[in-house]
DNA sequence: GATCATAGTCGTCTGCCTGACGATAAACAC
DNA sequence: GTGTTTATCGTCAGGCAGACGACTATGATC
């Protein structure tokens, strides 16, 4: 990387967030609506500048922290305190992506159990969970008749990519805990695999799967009800992050 | 995103490369002697500034282009032009990683086939192909007598992460043969995985594997005995990208 | 309280894939 | 020819996943 000052040219660099979640068995991302131009009004991912003095890992935390409450552990490595998990997705840098300037985004993949309402600066109209598909396919109305714009920038292509990161990465870790609250059943696990991959899963096989990998899941020796039938096991996440054999995620 | 011009700072945005190749049975990867401080006359990863006018990908595949001659097709989607696949690594960002200024480098893994040694602007001294080993373990001596410094800034540390992106993703993909020429033998491919994962892999079951995976490889209908022994079935990459299922990597 | 619906958990069986390894084939070196 | 090297085919046993039957324990309903 040899310094010529004449091929130096002052970008500005911004983290933005692809936060996922799985409420009523949708896989949902965190949007928020823009106040200004461009794209005033349309719906884009949550982020902001990096500051001068901070690591884009600690940007993108920040971010998060400031838009949901979330806070993330040392971000550089998988992280799950206050059940975030959150690391670096890819870099996006089309000299054409932002009208204003040449703005490089470094996007941050979290992922994140069923939350209360987001919050935005106090303003409640400005930020949601919408599921996924709604926000990729822009056909139609929205469940609450509103129409769906596509989102700003090129963030549902950055979306995009945070679902299929997702999707993959829960095949071969137990990155799918992350999307549990602290305890949970085989079950509320197996919903979380359903949702992300939009498939049904054979709940005998996934339970001899799960309690089958050695360091995957630990018994804490409670029971709940909460989702009704025979009372379930409750497991906390072991400390195994990589499964092997991995999931397998049915063909078609 | 808002738009708040007192949070926005200039950042220097740079492409690194980690360039791999598989030369004499280990895997080697491109590195550069650094003519001006920092870390002069220090081994660093070849890289350069994003011009204004270009995507992070266009800047890879131009720095690539420069340092090794190879030309890498669409950078975005996974290319194989000439030889060569490039993708994106990660962005490193620290704010202490280049002490001049803050330098954000956006890190891209390339694989070539084994290729005639380095050109460096004409610089045959200025740049080599080393042993990953050699790069990321600096004890001792290099084959040379040259004693083994750490590479400049944090480049042990993405040529690592490059290294371990590459010794993945070859479990799932067909991308170990962009380590191959055109025309490859099922032995020269197992070779690869060999050097790559650094273990030695059964000749009679990995050929079963490889030829049994519809798409994986197609034969050409030639020979050669480039190896020694018995002739062999020459073969071109297939149109399967993901092999499904994947290779498996020997434990320890 | 009996019945039903729901969800969880344990087993069985079959087929596929992998690892271990024997055997044969086709070139080259001497 | 003999030995060496590499390629290629076959066999066999163990492990794991998909399909699916059976049983259990709770709450809801009649």
């Amino acid at each position: 990387m040899p310094y010529d000052p004449s091929a130096f040219a002052p970008f500005a660099v911004t983290v933005d967030l692809v936060v996922l979640t799985v409420r009523r068995h949708a896989l949902c991302a965190l949007a928020v609506r823009r106040g200004e131009p461009p794209f005033q009004g349309r719906w884009a991912l949550p982020g902001g500048f990096v500051r001068p003095d901070e690591d884009l890992s600690q940007g993108a935390a920040r971010e998060l922290l400031e838009e949901t409450g979330l806070c993330a552990h040392d971000p550089d490595a998988p992280a799950q305190v206050n059940g975030a998990h959150l690391e670096q997705l890819a870099t996006y840098g089309d000299p054409k992506r932002d009208p204003r300037m040449r703005v490089v985004s470094v996007a941050h993949l979290a992922l994140a159990p069923d939350l209360p309402a987001p919050r935005a600066g106090g303003d409640a109209n400005s930020a949601r969970w919408a599921p996924v598909e709604d926000l990729l396919h822009q056909s139609g109305y929205g469940r609450d008749g509103e129409q769906a714009a596509p989102l700003a920038f090129d963030h549902a292509r950055i979306l995009a990519d945070g679902v299929e990161r997702a999707r993959s990465k829960i095949e071969y870790s137990s990155l799918a805990t992350a999307f549990c609250p602290p305890e949970f059943t085989v079950g509320e696990l197996r919903r979380v695999y359903e949702a992300v991959w939009g498939v049904a899963l054979d709940p005998r096989n996934f339970h001899r799967k799960v309690t089958g990998t050695p360091g995957f899941l630990v018994p804490t020796g409670g029971t709940t009800t909460r989702q009704g039938g025979r009372p379930a096991q409750l497991f906390r996440a072991g400390g195994a992050t990589l499964l092997n054999p991995p999931m397998l995620r049915p063909e078609v």
